[in-house]
DNA sequence: TTGAAAGCGCTAACAT
DNA sequence: ATGTTAGCGCTTTCAA
C-alpha cells in the first residue's frame, strides 16, 4: 500500500510540490486559493509528509533521547515525566532507552541514537555514577558530545566538563543528617547504596561530616552498603538490628525504596517507626507517601531536573546562551518515619 | 561541524558507495582485502551511517512507539520494560509517549508517530479503555492502523477488530471476589476507578456476578467509584466508613493505588488491616510489597503484556501468521491485606 | 567483485 | 506567487 506522497499531492492539485511544501509549511506566501485547493487534497488523501524526508535535509529529527537504567524505580519516570512535559512544549518526541544498568546496552543505544541523529540526548544513571568509570566508557559519550547536544542528569563523568544538571545530594544528606541532629539523635546510621557509585558516596561523606562538624560520628559499622532496592533496605537494616548492642536511633537511607525496606525490618521486629526509631529516605518518590508511615525524605526535583534537561538541549540546538551546570537544591520533607530520639532506657 | 557521509569513506579508501554500503550491511560478497581497507576508513573516522536515509528507502525506521496515559503510574513502566525487553531483541527502538490522559495529545501523538513512519504502535490506557469513546477518537487510531500496525494492550475500540493483547481484568476481579467470600466474608465493598472507564466497569461486574453467584449482593452503596490514586482510594474508603450501620468487611480495589489509599484511610481510623477489614489490590505493582501489610493483590503479567505487543507488531512487519487476540490470564497473589472476616460483635 | 546511476520524499535556492 | 531543480545520505538494480 504505497503512502501518498507530496507528489501525488502535487499533481491532484495541480501545482508544483514547491507550493505544496510551502503550505505544509508555511513557509512562504501562497494565494488563498490554491492553498485551499491544495489543503483539500492533502485532507482528500489524509497526507502524512514523511518526517524522515525532512529529517534527512533538516538535519533536526525533533526526537530526544533518555537513557536510563531503570524505568522500573520510580525515580526515573517522573523525571522523564518531567521532560516529556517541557519536551512537548518545545517539539520535541521522545526515545526512552531503557539499560538495566548494564554498560554494554549503553554503549549499544549511545551508537544507534547517533545513527538515527537525535537532536539531543539526556544521560541519567549508570556509567555517569561511577566513581570510577573506566575511560573508555568516558569516551564514548565524549564520541557522542562530538556531534549531540549531552546532559548528564545527577551525575558525572570525571575530566570532562558536560552539560549537567542535577540536584546537590550532598546537601540533601546534610539536611536529613541535621534534621535527625535536631531531634535529639546521636547514634545516626547510613544504609543502601553500591560503594561504588557517586549517589552513595556523596551521601555518606556528607553525613560523616555533618556529623562531625558536631562532634559526632558515623560509626564504621553503622555504614552499611547494598543494592538499591527494598529488599536490600530490608537486609541491611537487619544486619543493624542484629547487633543488640549497639543500636542506632535512627538510619538515613540512599533511597526511599530502601528505606521502605528499613521500616519493614523494624516492623518486622516489632519497633515502631518512629517511636523506637527514625528512618529517613532520599527521593521523595510517590512511595513516600504510600507506605506507613509516610516517609520523611529529600525531594530531588525530579520534574525539574527533567525540565531543564530538555530545556538545555533546546537552547544548545537553537544557538541560545546556556550555563554548563545547572544546580538544584533539594529540600527536606518531613512526615511521619521522623521523631524524637527514644529516651535511654538503661 | 559537517557529518561524514558514505561518500566520504568511498573517497578515503578509493571504492565506490555501493561497496562501503556492501560492507556496511554485508549485502554481498567483498573481497576480504577491501573490506579491510574501507573497515579502516570507517573506524578512523567513527562514521555513523544516516539511520535517517537508511529508513527512507527501507521503509522501515526500527522504531516503536508506547502511548502511555501517565508513566509516573508504576503499572506503565513495568509494561514498558517487559515490551522494552522484547524490542532490544527484535532491533527496536522505543518512543515513549505520555498523554497525561489528556486526549488531544493523544492525537497529536498518533500524528507525529505516523509522520515518523515508526513501525508499530502500542496503545494502552487513555480512549482504549473509555466505555464510550467517541467515534472520531475511534476513527483516528483506525486510520493510524492502517499504515501502521497497531496493538491495543488492556483496552479495546468498539466495533474494530485491532490486535490486541489484555488480561481478562473480570477472570482477575472473580479471583479476588472469591478469594474474599472463600475467607468468610460477606459484606464486600468495590472502590475507586472512573465508572466510564471499562476497566472499572468490567471489575465491577465480575465482582458483582461472583457475589451472585453464590447467593450474596454487592450493595449499591458500597460502589465508591473516583480517580486511581492513593488519594481518591483514601477519599473513598472514609465515605464508606462514615456509614458505621453498614461496614463492609473486605474491600476490593480497582488498582494498588486505591488499594493502598484504602489501607491508610482504614489505619487513620484505627481499624487493623486484615484484622479487622480485608483489602485487596489489582496490579500487582512493585507498591503491593512496599506497603505494610503487603498487599493481596492480583497480578497482571505485567511484562509479558509488553513482551506479547512487541512480538505482535515484530510478526506483522515480517509476514508472519499471527493471531489478533492474546489473552493472559491474572492470578490471585495472597499476601498480608486480607484475612479471615471478623466475627460479627453483636 | 565492483561501479554507475536512479531514486526514497522532502526542502530550499534560484528562476520566472 | 509559483515552478524547476539540485541535493540530503543512503540502498539497490543493472552493468561491467
Amino acid at each position: 500500500m504505497k503512502n501518498t506522497t507530496i507528489y501525488d499531492i502535487a499533481r491532484e492539485a495541480e501545482v508544483s510540490v514547491s507550493t505544496v511544501s510551502r503550505v505544509l509549511n508555511d513557509t512562504a506566501p501562497v494565494k488563498a486559493s490554491t492553498r485551499d485547493k491544495i489543503m483539500k487534497v492533502i485532507e482528500k488523501h489524509k497526507f502524512q509528509p514523511n518526517a524522515l524526508a525532512r529529517s534527512l535535509i533538516k538535519k533536526e529529527t525533533g526526537t530526544i533521547a533518555m537513557i536510563v537504567p531503570d524505568i522500573t524505580n520510580p525515580f526515573f519516570p517522573e523525571v522523564f515525566y518531567g521532560a516529556n512535559q517541557e519536551a512537548r512544549d518545545k517539539g520535541y518526541t521522545f526515545f526512552l532507552c531503557n539499560t538495566s544498568g548494564d554498560d554494554d546496552r549503553e554503549s549499544e543505544y549511545l551508537t544507534i541514537l547517533r545513527e538515527k541523529r537525535v537532536d539531543g540526548i539526556i544521560f541519567i544513571g549508570g556509567r555517569i555514577n561511577l566513581a570510577n568509570c573506566p575511560p573508555e566508557l568516558v569516551q564514548e559519550v565524549q564520541e557522542a558530545a562530538e556531534t549531540i547536544p549531552v546532559v548528564l542528569v545527577n551525575g558525572n563523568l570525571a575530566k570532562t566538563k558536560f552539560h549537567r544538571v542535577y540536584s546537590d545530594e550532598a546537601v540533601g544528606a546534610a539536611l536529613a543528617t541535621q534534621h535527625l541532629i535536631d531531634l535529639g539523635h546521636r547514634d545516626i546510621a547510613f544504609i543502601g547504596g553500591l560503594d561504588f557509585m557517586t549517589t552513595t558516596i556523596q551521601k555518606v561523606k556528607a553525613v560523616k561530616k555533618t556529623l562531625e562538624d558536631q562532634q559526632l560520628t558515623l560509626r564504621k559499622e553503622w555504614i552499611q552498603y547494598g543494592e538499591f532496592s527494598i529488599q536490600a533496605g530490608r537486609d541491611l537494616m537487619n544486619k543493624l538490628l542484629d547487633d543488640s548492642e549497639h543500636r542506632p536511633t535512627a538510619v538515613l537511607c540512599v533511597n526511599d525504596f530502601t528505606a521502605i525496606g528499613a521500616i519493614k525490618a523494624a516492623s518486622e521486629r516489632g519497633l515502631h517507626v518512629p517511636e523506637d526509631i527514625s528512618i529517613v529516605g532520599f527521593d521523595d518518590s510517590p512511595l513516600s507517601t504510600a507506605v506507613i508511615p509516610e516517609l520523611t525524605t529529600v525531594t530531588q526535583n525530579t520534574h525539574e531536573l527533567g525540565k531543564y534537561a530538555v530545556e538545555r538541549i533546546f537552547q544548545i540546538n537553537n544557538g541560545m546562551p546556556t550555563k554548563r551546570t545547572t544546580v538544584l537544591t533539594p529540600k527536606l520533607i518531613v512526615r511521619q518515619s521522623s521523631g524524637p530520639a527514644p529516651v535511654k532506657r538503661k
